[in-house]
DNA sequence: GCCGCTCTCAGGGAAAACCCTGATGTGCCA
DNA sequence: TGGCACATCAGGGTTTTCCCTGAGAGCGGC
């Protein structure tokens, strides 16, 4: 079986590393970078146009910073993965940038040995970290990732309602529960389905047991 | 994390033999022998009252051998899991058992030490078996019977609508995917959903999704 | 040859979901 | 303090599902 293709856009103000990202990742031959940024601006408008798989992001973009730039990926294209790519090796940096919605963590130092296999696990939804960041803090956030996963773009409101309409029951039945009207229940599922782009309830259903919100 | 209660009826016309299972039984904390029955006919009757996780079912009982009570049953109450307690150890009547829907098949002469593995298993919705039966034999049913597990109820048209629902496809599109009418499409939907006892199409997504007709 | 099952289709009505727009209140935070 | 996200609700319409009954054709088993 062949691995899907996987799109990818670069942002890196240094045209030399973005040079040596695209080689070493042109090695697999599943994967495209089809875009590259200088700063964070552009990169987030080329993000917008290009809906890439994964964005590659340094840390330290001018305009906008990795931070900022992966918050606003992950509001607006929850199912872009972010792997940030950085020269530090820092907690309280991880720790933000993991908060935001990234799944890979990836020192520059370490990249010629491990931008291969992060790119892989974020390929296939999985988490990737490298640096000496402690073991607690990575379990913890590997954990809520998981859990989680593309379900940070839902609402705690919008979340409930997706988790009991996958349970089977109907807006009637939701309104009662949560003591909620007709009509609210069907804006939060309207709203759910269409930031999930969802186009029917059994896609919902889908959605919900891949991302663990309920039991098969 | 304590395990469910598993409601089982016994289908023996030897009482001495419904009472050894029994007591077997009965070192398991969360089983339950809710009922006995020394026919095929009052098996019958009393699983369709009790409506019990597990029957073990003696192959040679009067009025209606454990082969025809097997297909009864999984005609009628497809979820029910079927032990089949004998003392046959031949291939031709496992053969037929499991094309039945049987997912168990006991030796009484390995009873003593393989019962509870047999309930256990069953209870957990794998097959188990015992007896000197083909490996061969066992690989190719074990195969389908995973594959289809209860799914075995549906028709094959039931089956494919099943599929095509819990994809996400409109009835209108199956109608035009199958080049049959929406009302052709209803009725088969309809029917599974009953057969299963579905009350939701949600509920219909985790039924395909739990038996592998379609992935997450 | 009759019985039962499967597959096919239909009518018709009730219920629910889906879609769009618009509106109000609340709380946060820059 | 104005903007923004969130949660709440409504009107009004279209589409789809759900539910019921009924029915004919084909096919394999007893």
């Amino acid at each position: 079986m062949s691995s899907p293709i996987r799109r990818i856009v670069l942002a890196d103000d240094h045209e030399a590393i973005r040079l040596g990202v695209r080689s070493a990742l042109s090695v697999h031959p599943d994967w495209r970078v089809v875009g590259e940024a200088s700063n964070g601006r552009d990169a987030l408008e080329l993000i917008r146009t290009l809906q890439p798989d994964i964005a590659v992001l340094d840390y330290s973009l001018p305009m906008m910073n990795g931070l900022e730039l992966t918050r606003a990926i992950k509001k607006e294209m929850p199912r872009v993965e972010i792997l940030i790519f950085t020269m530090h090796d820092r907690e309280d940096i991880l720790a933000e940038v993991l908060m935001a919605g990234t799944r890979g963590y990836l020192l520059k130092s370490d990249a010629s040995k491990h931008l291969i296999s992060a790119i892989e696990a974020l390929a296939v939804k999985r988490p990737y970290f490298s640096g000496n960041v402690s073991q607690t803090l990575l379990d913890r956030f590997i954990e809520m990732a998981s859990r989680d996963s593309t379900a940070t773009a839902l609402t705690p409101r919008e979340r409930e309602i997706v988790q009991l309409i996958a349970e089977g029951r109907l807006n009637k039945e939701i309104a009662a529960i949560l003591d909620l009207s007709i009509k609210t229940v069907e804006t939060h599922r309207a709203a759910a389905m269409h930031k999930l782009d969802l186009k029917s309830s059994a896609d919902l259903v889908r959605y919900a047991v891949r991302n663990h919100i309920i039991e098969p």
